[in-house]
DNA sequence: GTCTATAGATTGATAGAC
DNA sequence: GTCTATCAATCTATAGAC
């Protein structure tokens, strides 16, 4: 059935991580949960930093990719939709491992070292690229709120209940957020006046 | 000179809180930095529990006052910019603390317990509010990243050196920027057309 | 590959002298 | 109020049998 053990491992894992935060779950919990010792543990990863590195390592490369890319684009609105929009599809499809990162920041920031740094690193360098060429401060704070509004893909589950809102719609909605933060939006937004559903 | 031994601790705990994160500070660092030993500190404080909860419980009051205010509060766009600033406020005066639940809510939610709960509902009634009444789910979404925009306060300086911001310009761009969000800007955003600097 | 057993370190917390 | 000394628990990690 499970084949491969050290996959399942790496599934647990990620469950415990994003649930209760790296610090908070200890190796025992994992085996556990997983059906093996603690020591068994060792015979797939060879420490607790390994483990987490296999949990969130495929999710840094995808997103170095993204951040990479905008090195080659023209700073112009259809761009920057573009790159909002692979931003989202990373977050949607690694929601648990970008949860990490998201609410657990303090915990894996230590353990992850270098590696950290280097993601910070990425995301400055989105956020100057997101601010445009010879930004005002205001263009970067700009730049700043609009990579939050990205993040509120993962954190829409706490401040609403279950899964309210389909992948498509946040989407659809988040970019278009991002945009007006931007102030690149195509639609400009409403005037003080509430449109009626 | 320190004339209150307790407030000391309460600030070198602050301090290291929010740099390192809760659970990666040790009470041992702790006493080290202000000149005690570990066992001293429990004559100030009976845990480390409880000393989180010095350093945190009076901005959840404040944090609170904002959101219960809002019960009375009609769901305009001055009355939202005015709820909007409020928040701002309430992060600018305590960017440490309010860094600490950004940066750390798996190290501190189980601490925290009931009480962390509580802050969870309080952010929920305050994103239902500002998605108005009768609200769509994309009106609830924008909400939240309304929310998270705010947040762009507190991770201003993870994207960007020092203090480059000013706290009176992350006031007003921040606050423009949520209002954009939730299409209740009184000016709309450019269309597609960057203003030169 | 998985197990038992244990090392080695650190932590939060307490007892009791001064 | 601060100290020394210590407890009990927990954790990551390793050694070695099977």
């Amino acid at each position: 059935m499970d084949g491969d053990t050290r996959e399942t491992i790496r599934a647990v894992a990620l469950e415990l991580f994003s649930n209760k935060g790296f610090e908070q779950t200890s190796l025992r919990e994992i085996a556990e949960r997983v059906g093996l010792t603690k020591a068994s543990l060792y015979y797939h990863y060879s420490s607790k930093q390994s483990l987490l590195l296999a949990v969130v390592e495929p999710v840094i490369t995808g997103w170095r990719t993204i951040v990479d890319d905008t090195a080659r684009l023209e700073h112009t609105p259809e761009n920057v939709r573009h790159v909002v929009g692979r931003c989202l599809d990373v977050f949607l499809r690694n929601r648990s491992v970008a949860g990490i990162f998201q609410r657990d920041a303090a915990g894996v920031a230590v353990v992850l070292g270098e590696l950290w740094d280097d993601m910070v690193g990425l995301g400055k360098r989105l956020v100057a690229w997101f601010a445009g060429p010879a930004p005002t401060t205001a263009d970067r704070l700009r730049a700043v709120a609009a990579m939050e509004v990205l993040g509120a893909v993962l954190s829409s589950t706490t401040y609403q209940d279950e899964d309210e809102f389909t992948e498509e719609e946040m989407r659809a909605v988040l970019s278009q957020a991002a945009m007006d933060v931007l102030r690149l939006s195509a639609e400009p937004a409403a005037s003080g006046v509430r449109r009626l559903g």
